[in-house]
DNA sequence: TATTGATCATAT
DNA sequence: ATATGATCAATA
């Protein structure tokens, strides 16, 4: 049940075969604890699906599903079932955005392929009673894929040109970049005007929520 | 109240 | 420290 699946379709199937199920249930299975506190859980739902579907080890800028290449994402749904938070991608680093393209990004290959996983997030539901929701496999489609990429673009040359202050959440419209960081202390190097290096606050790439809903009404569609 | 900016937990 | 997993909470 928490090895790594080996084909797309195990994966999908195990995914299907979780639905319905409660945080609390599922977090038992595979031995974590769903905190009381909203606050001090805010990644559990993602570590009990990782767990439960056999990711291999976290932490690692890997796939989830490595043999797969496929990135596993929990999606937070409110009442109405729409995406109630943006969706985390990757870290940035700064200093080397100047070397990439799109074709050889993080965020190019973490969503070449995802599962996203719905679950249940209305405030008023308790974290433990919250149930996990229908799975989907997801591979970018062609417009998809050139909205992402025009954002991206634009973003990352205001980093690669030093403007990394001047970016704000209100950039992209699908795809943003907004403070990451384990507190408000911790600084990155980034490139400044003049490509000296300056510190800043670490940042990573965001889905905005009006996309992934779109995403998610797309493949609803097509199932 | 929707959105941006800030923050919390765990693993390596 | 920095990657992973995200959601909280202040602001507009």
């Amino acid at each position: 049940m928490f090895s790594e699946p080996q084909s797309e379709q195990e994966l999908l199937t195990r995914a299907r075969d979780v639905a319905g199920l409660t945080l609390g249930e599922l977090g038992a299975r595979v031995e974590i604890e769903v905190p009381d506190e909203a606050v001090r859980a805010k990644g559990v739902a993602g570590q009990i699906l990782e767990k439960a579907l056999g990711a291999t080890a976290a932490s690692r800028a890997e796939p989830d599903f490595l043999k797969l290449g496929i990135e596993l994402k929990t999606i937070p749904l409110d009442s109405a079932g729409k995406p109630k938070e943006s969706t985390f991608v990757c870290s940035i680093s700064l200093s080397t955005m100047a070397d990439t393209d799109w074709e050889r990004s993080t965020v190019f290959k973490k969503l070449s392929k995802v599962l996203f996983v719905p679950v249940e997030a209305a405030s008023k539901t308790p974290l433990r009673d919250r149930r996990v929701g229908r799975a989907y496999l997801w591979a970018p489609n062609a417009e998809e894929q050139r909205r992402l990429r025009t954002d991206w673009e634009r973003l990352a040359e205001m980093i690669a040109v030093g403007d990394v202050e001047r970016i704000t959440g209100h950039l992209g419209e699908v795809l943003q970049v907004r403070p990451k960081a384990p507190h408000g202390r911790s600084r990155r190097r980034a490139p400044d005007e003049e490509g000296a290096v300056q510190w800043t606050m670490p940042r990573g790439f965001y889905l905005r929520p009006s996309f992934t809903a779109a995403v998610l009404a797309r493949l609803r569609a097509l199932d």
